[in-house]
DNA sequence: TTGCGGCATGGTATCGATACCATTTTGATG
DNA sequence: CATCAAAATGGTATCGATACCATGCCGCAA
């Protein structure tokens, strides 16, 4: 006898298919048919053959809902990620979707879906249901930190690798990245490098700590150019300034801590009539696909982000399952070409 | 009598708290519950925000399973992002990103949540329980397109608008941005205009198509350089072998299909000793962070990609709700620095 | 033939929120 | 004070999938 629908709610629809109908179809119980839908050893092969062949054939999709609703979880994680507008924080260019190609990945294997969320919304709680929240934008040091630890769920940070953070975080390793660069200076046989960026900013602050402590290490030390912005136009600027100084303590080397004030670096040097890498050489950071296509093609620190992304997703898992999981940072690699 | 838990799923949480409990504190039936949450007129105010302070005061949170569950529905769209290496395709920098931005933000507002699901993934179904889907990466061309339909559900790509293409598509005016360009150089009083591209992506296609048009209503035909790449590379390569023809022939004013590839040309333009915008002029398209730090700061074609977000979101929606919807043109606009 | 362990399967209750319909309470008017 | 409509609230069933426990069935040893 075909059961009418006693609840009203939504008549148009012509009611996707259930495991009911399915057990139905199969002439087994729904249980069974739960079963073998999860891959159980407890049906037979066969049946479970029969029934997996009806499901891809009839097109039968599980309801999550219910599903999650029993299971008393969700499967979701939510990725916040910190959008600003781009002219005053570093988080230029492609990187944060580069960080969620990793982290879907990751996710969509372990069989978890990712809700995305824009920062500063006004939603007081958590993203709805996740079980887990990974934060990408202004890392452990921001506002959002202390808002998303409230949640009390799960949660895992891009950024800055310190060890007196409390939270998990994962990121590059910046301070190698910055030594990698003062060690390929001294190769060249450089002696008056110098270090372009905002110490302002936890990231860069680092690289320049691995920077100068293996500069002194080598018994140099770098000359700092504190520059706020990050734009290309920045780095001209900065190095202009820099070139009018006197000849004799002019830098040959220089670090700019992103790609867009290298390139910028670059241009005000051959304006000004010098040339790459002869007369001064330049690295910047992050391996924008800008860098690499310019002439001359930008030596340069590359992050594997697609990675880094992959990591933070296995770590919020790691949590969610009880595990202890600790920070970790990113191996980077000097890029080294023409510049 | 309270009752023990006679499932044992997972006797470890405290578990969280639900309606039910509410109404036990509140005194009131799980239903009055229900209402007050959502703001029903059918409960008494005084009851209402009694019962919201409690559930603020106890941070209770909605189940989302159970909701959805009951209310047949997922609120949630899913975000596909054919995510690509970047060498091959246009997708560079972080437009998708901001495109994510505006989504999100219009998805939010409506009470929907983002799923986000990267290209080729193993999954062959829909991604679980989304009620609408927006693709964004390789327009309403690619391969993608027919499988996400073969879903059944509500779609939005983002891409290049043709009037005989069955999809609703939202992207920018590439027609009138290569328009605008062209007016723009009519306006300088420019003769030989030349365009820098790859023809067979839709968006370029259009854009030279609307550079073209404009073009010949005032007599002048485009000389059209081919150029598969999308680095700045190829755009100083394409352009130094412009410059190397006759005098005569050689363009007085170019239009690159990216801001990248008007970078490039720039370069090759002032290595070879000419002057920018004096004797050639340069626009780009999609008005980058980099193209803006220039120097001289590029000439460009600006496309609201936040709204654009906004726009795909808002057309879900409405096709979810069954409304007919049509593809739809967001405005550029021509953004003239000192290129 | 009888008894028993193990395998395959089914019945029932449950996860938490909400629609439908019923019931109680309130307020207003004759 | 009685009567009735409107307002406020509650009981019960339900969404779809799955855990627990029970049952039926098989073959094999005694």
């Amino acid at each position: 006898m075909s059961k009418e629908r006693p609840v009203g709610d939504k008549p148009e629809q012509p009611r996707r298919l259930t495991m009911a109908d399915l057990a139905r179809m199969a002439g087994v119980s729904p249980i069974t048919v739960s079963r073998a839908m999860a891959d159980s050893p407890r049906v037979h092969e066969r049946t479970k053959a029969r029934i997996q062949g009806l499901a891809r054939e009839h097109g039968y999709a599980m309801n999550v809902s219910a599903r999650n609703l029993r299971l008393r979880q969700s499967h979701t994680i939510a990725v916040l990620v910190e959008m600003t507008p781009s002219a005053e924080r570093p988080m230029s260019g492609s990187y944060p979707l580069d960080l969620l190609g990793g982290i879907t990945q990751e996710l969509t294997a372990a069989g978890y879906s990712l809700l995305l969320s824009a920062g500063h919304e006004s939603t007081p709680g958590p993203p709805r249901g996740a079980e887990g929240v990974i934060l990408l934008g202004q890392g452990a040091g921001g506002a959002a930190v202390g808002e998303a630890e409230a949640w009390r769920l799960p949660l895992v940070v891009w950024g800055a690798v310190s060890a007196d953070d409390p939270h998990v975080v994962v990121g590059s390793d910046n301070r190698g990245g910055g030594a990698a660069v003062a060690r390929r200076f001294i190769e060249l046989g450089r002696t008056r490098p110098c270090f372009l960026g905002d110490l302002a900013y936890q990231e860069n602050a680092e690289r320049f700590a691995g920077f100068r402590a293996e500069l002194n290490r080598n018994g140099l030390e770098p000359l700092l150019v504190n520059q706020a912005d990050f734009t290309t136009r920045a780095g001209s600027d900065a190095m202009r300034g820099l070139l009018a100084s006197d000849e004799r303590s002019r830098p040959d080397a220089v670090f700019a801590c992103n790609d867009l004030m290298a390139i910028g670096a670059i241009q005000a040097i051959r304006e000004f009539g010098l040339s790459i890498p002869d007369h001064i050489t330049v690295v910047g950071y992050d391996d924008t696909a800008l860098g690499a296509g310019m002439v001359p093609a930008l030596t340069t620190v590359h992050q594997d982000l697609y990675q880094g992304g992959i990591l933070l997703a296995r770590k919020v898992l790691q949590r969610i399952h009880g595990d202890e999981v600790e920070s970790e940072m990113m191996p980077v690699e000097i890029v080294i070409r023409e510049s």
